[in-house]
DNA sequence: TGCATGTTTGGCAATATGGCCAAATATGCA
DNA sequence: TGCATATTTGGCCATATTGCCAAACATGCA
């Protein structure tokens, strides 16, 4: 197992996208930037939990935060994420993990 | 958050990819499918713990297994997880968490 | 049947994750 | 400065993940 570093940052990546809160969070941001209130609204959690959700999308270099007076606004700095989605579609089509059948 | 239940779906196919061994897994089995023991000595952990990757990477649909003989073979079932990988590398040129600056 | 090989599962301890509340920090404005 | 709003961080507990060992299961063959 050699290129083990290159495996753990890549890991390191998917573990930040594998959160449904977070999935939420950056398919809400991929219609545009978002500040952390409303964000928080929209998730309906509270606003300390959104925020670590964020902090650790932004640590995973997903995306970006930039601070406007009292607001910090996030947005999608790799949008090539959203095209996962497919293919993760894919592979669910085989397992859809609550018994109900696929079309 | 109306569509809850999707990104649930998503996010356990991306957790099931967001562990360094399973990427790893995944890399073997791109070049073709491989028996457990096989994937065990390239791994170097128990087979115990191997299998259990692989069957996590078979239960979110990414893997399929087929036994034949006294040996269980694994295969990609979703060869377009491999696509990720560009994206995952954009996002790790920015952070690549080891403190090392990117080229 | 009995044994060897290959694989999965049960159980356990260490560690990581997730979510809330409370407190700290940052900014704008009177 | 002092207060209100926006955001992050510390602390804590509940739960999930990971990896090993040992034991169970499956298969092939003598």
């Amino acid at each position: 197992m050699q290129d083990q570093r290159r495996f753990e940052q890549r890991a390191r990546v998917l573990k930040a996208l594998a959160h449904p809160t977070r999935l939420f969070l950056v398919d809400e941001l991929s219609r545009g930037e978002c500040c952390v209130a409303d964000l928080t609204e929209k998730v309906g959690a509270d606003m300390s939990t959104v925020s670590r959700h964020l902090a650790r999308l932004r640590d995973a270099g997903i995306l970006v935060d930039e601070r406007r007076g009292a607001c910090v606004y996030y947005r999608l700095r790799v949008p090539c994420v959203l095209d996962f989605f497919g293919c993760v579609e894919a592979a669910l089509s085989a397992d859809d993990g609550d018994g109900t059948a696929g079309p």
